[in-house]
DNA sequence: TTGCTCCTCACGTCACGTGAGGTGGC
DNA sequence: TTGCTCCTCACGTCACGTGAGGTGGC
């Protein structure tokens, strides 16, 4: 059970939505201590928040929500996600439409050069793998994954086995670098270590745009952009999760150990990937 | 100069809103009457609206519409566009994810049968056509898209040539049915009385799902939503405004001529299509 | 004791929307 | 006179956010 602090971080809203979902009567703790007047809450109530975020996002007001989320499966209900979807499927267009707006204007108004040309990117495709994970919001970077990372390998040590791939971190957040970042540090495991680890498998990609840079991790947040900026000029768009993988990096290895040639003896050593799925251009209007 | 309400039905948003902007000095009339205090504007003020409400939609403040609007070619604002492109970007990227994730849900539940494959659906490519349009907001169609279009043919037949095509309805909205609509009647002229009219060319579409119905425009909205279901089912997205083609309808030929082909002497006898285009389903991610 | 997390309660905010009560031209 | 459009002003609304003032465990 979890404190409203943690539930919050796990969920990505904020402390004070999610007590005035309480009062608004949407979402409730699985237990309020009665003296102190503490929230609690599960893990197990995350899908369920999801679905109201979800609701949420697509125009739902409150009311509607908690009238819809307890019974998805009700026929009324799903009529009402397909009225849904249809809304989202305009909301879509009248986006792209919008991006082309902006475009005619940037086209007028030339655009101060981004450095994207002056790294290279390829494009590939990224096959699933197996992984222990450790999901968190956290504020910055750093410290903070550092620590997962190192859990993540000794959990792994002490359950299954570590299959000899790169660990990497997913970004569920889009922004990259917003003021809570939804990351999932992730360590590749043998396909039979799935279940001692408690694993999962994190999805292939068809199309990933990839570039690397070595040394300092600070870096990343430009490279992104970059990569976003090529992107966002033809055309294509963001179709998931965003990887940095780790190639070449320093661990303290206290109670695992990693093959040799992933280890960096300083910063200037380090190596690492970005990948962001990619969703080609659609056919545009004449 | 027109008074406000015309504006705001020719500009798309409501008359509060315009009260609202002139309030905060986002966007002033071009003349206030001291004694009435109404509200004048002119037709030449509409792109700064657009643009305004560009910026809004993008998820501006209206404070910070009120820096930028001004000055779209300074370098502070063409950054800033830029970053509001990114963000648009990620923006599509959620909308997708959230359309996958609706999809799941459905796909648990089953959803309600759509009656889309009743009616034969084919796509094509469209071609562009000179017209003389007139563009107004509606809020029911019937009589004022009806006398819309015997203003155009008058107009056509005082000011040029018409062209032998059918004439038609762009649907700028994308909701097809709202509670004002942003429609535009067509009359196809020949290339020659572009000037001579006054007219403008509508693009062509490169593909467009269309379906053709007769009797009653009341199975227009019926119509739209199982083309629209059935594209949605297929991955694919609305790209642009849709077109209603009338193929035989009614006409009382005051002051003009259609050739005999495209009159119906009863409801019966009418004759729609139809026309959406499409962006073809991207690339998913597996 | 400090720092951190949690609480309630009242009020603020953002971009309008609502509605009362009234005017002015056809 | 009716119906329509316009006005101002005050208040409402939606989904939280802010901040004051206070508690409780390490």
């Amino acid at each position: 059970v979890l404190k409203i602090g943690h539930f919050s971080r796990l969920a990505g809203v904020t402390i004070k939505t999610l007590r005035f979902y309480d009062d608004a009567g949407l979402f409730r703790p699985v237990y309020v201590d009665p003296v102190s007047g503490y929230r609690f809450y599960v893990t197990s109530q995350l899908p369920t928040l999801q679905r109201i975020r979800l609701l949420r996002d697509l125009g739902c007001t409150v009311a509607e929500v908690r009238e819809l989320a307890p019974a998805l499966d009700s026929p009324d209900c799903v009529r009402k996600l397909v009225a849904l979807r249809k809304r989202l499927i305009v909301r879509v267009a009248l986006d792209e439409q919008r991006l082309k707006e902006i475009d005619r204007l940037l086209q007028r108004y030339p655009e101060p050069a981004s450095d994207y040309y002056k790294w290279p990117v390829v494009e590939r495709r990224v096959a699933p793998v197996p992984v222990l994970s450790i999901r968190d919001r956290i504020r910055t970077f750093g410290i903070h994954v550092e620590r997962m990372f190192e859990d993540a390998e000794l959990q792994v040590a002490r359950r299954g086995r570590r299959a000899p791939l790169s660990p990497f971190l997913l970004l569920h957040d889009m922004e990259y670098r917003d003021k809570h970042i939804d990351v999932e540090v992730c360590v590749p495991i043998s396909p039979e270590s799935l279940t001692a680890c408690s694993g999962s498998v994190v999805d292939g990609v068809d199309r990933a745009a990839c570039a690397r840079f070595s040394g300092s991790y600070d870096q990343a947040p430009r490279l992104y952009e970059a990569i976003v900026d090529r992107m966002g000029s033809e055309g294509a768009r963001i179709a998931g999760a965003v990887r940095e993988v780790y190639i070449r990096f320093g661990a303290n290895q206290c109670g695992y150990t990693l093959p040799r040639r992933m280890l960096a003896n300083s910063v200037g050593e380090y190596q690492t990937e970005l990948q962001i799925p990619v969703r080609p251009p659609g056919e545009q209007r004449l």
